[in-house]
DNA sequence: AATAATTTTAAACATACGTTCAAAAAATAA
DNA sequence: TTATTTTTTGAACGTATGTTTAAAATTATT
């Protein structure tokens, strides 16, 4: 059987996009090249194009799979019977901490509009767009349980997803407070805006 | 007297400035070429180094200009008689009108770590340290007032920064609401974390 | 073991961009 | 106007990096 080998390349294909992943991370998009993700895996980067078609396929790959990470917390966490606080409080926390111990990859996420071809760029919109009324839907829910005040919802929901994304910007590892520290107080602060 | 010289070299350099610092909000540091810089000034690569040493130098400048331009928002707020609410509320508005209308210059503070060298690296985290710590001052005086809750000041600044600055991600001049609208919705939301 | 299929390599190529520079153009001064 | 200084140009150069490719190395199959 063959799916033997197709296996093998979709395992090392996930290897290509995470450690382009952790290269976006740390250098952006356009600071990002084929040599430096191929080294962190003991390759050239002749070899990077045995799997993908060129960078910016790789680097949409790269980019689908974040999302589809992050699409996969968020909706575990809808799913779930919870009142609307422990579900905003749960979106929130999860949200950082994949954005800070999964190797932060949240960074390759930002202005896909310069680097993504229109058809590639509405895929990413649309998956976004998916998790963002992830969000509004729980704040939404609140709202109509009467936990939460009625605030506006979008503007909530850009404001809580603003600062998570943020952290990638000044979190480090070694920094003195944990990720988990970090979100706990994250979800305080921000539950308080909408009770 | 040679200062009209001088000064006819130093508004060049500033329009230079502005066009570096609208380039690099579209297209990033590493994105952001020399040439794409001229052109908008309808000049030539080339000469961008009669004003400026090299490509780092000119967006280091850069940097520190559209800081300056921050802190000098942020001083007014805090030296006005203002309590804290209202200087809260101003220092939030200022930073997003900064950030939305004079061509959106915040993306380019970005990750500064990765483009600068130690010395300008320093400098920069000096200012940004200043910023930040305007903020703080804020806050504290008005749990000191005990107009605000007792917060984790740099936890509540974290969370305020990080939403505004996330704006310039997703802010669009033609969208549905002006950055007057966003800015007095955010300094709502953000005070009540507060409060 | 021999053959075939696959993956990896290293070098070559193209291109984009930062930088330099000598000459031209423009501005100023005499 | 002529001479001098300042500014701009456009071509040239070097380097970095995305991409291609033919050959080598590896792995699987018979």
């Amino acid at each position: 059987m063959s799916s033997f080998r197709a296996q093998k390349m979709a395992k090392k294909k996930q290897e290509i996009l995470r450690s382009a992943a952790a290269v976006l991370v740390e250098k952006g998009y356009q600071g990002t090249t084929m040599e430096e993700i191929a080294a962190k895996l003991l390759m050239t980067k002749g070899s990077m194009y045995y799997y993908f078609k060129n960078k910016d396929d790789l680097l949409y790959q790269c980019h689908l799979m974040i999302m589809e990470i992050c699409l996969d917390g968020i909706e575990k966490v809808i799913e779930s019977d919870r009142n609307p606080i422990d579900k905003l409080r749960s979106a929130i926390k999860e949200h950082i901490l994949l954005a800070t111990s999964e190797k932060s990859m949240f960074m390759a996420l930002s202005k896909p509009n310069l680097n993504f071809s229109e058809e590639q760029l509405q895929e990413v919109l649309e998956l976004r767009k998916s998790y963002s009324q992830y969000f509004d839907r729980i704040i939404q829910e609140g709202i109509d349980k009467q936990v939460f005040d009625r605030v506006e919802v979008k503007m909530v929901r850009l404001i809580i997803l603003g600062s998570l994304n943020w952290i990638q910007e000044w979190y480090d590892q070694n920094g003195p407070q944990s990720a988990e520290e970090i979100s706990d107080a994250y979800a305080d602060y921000l539950l308080k805006m909408v009770m």
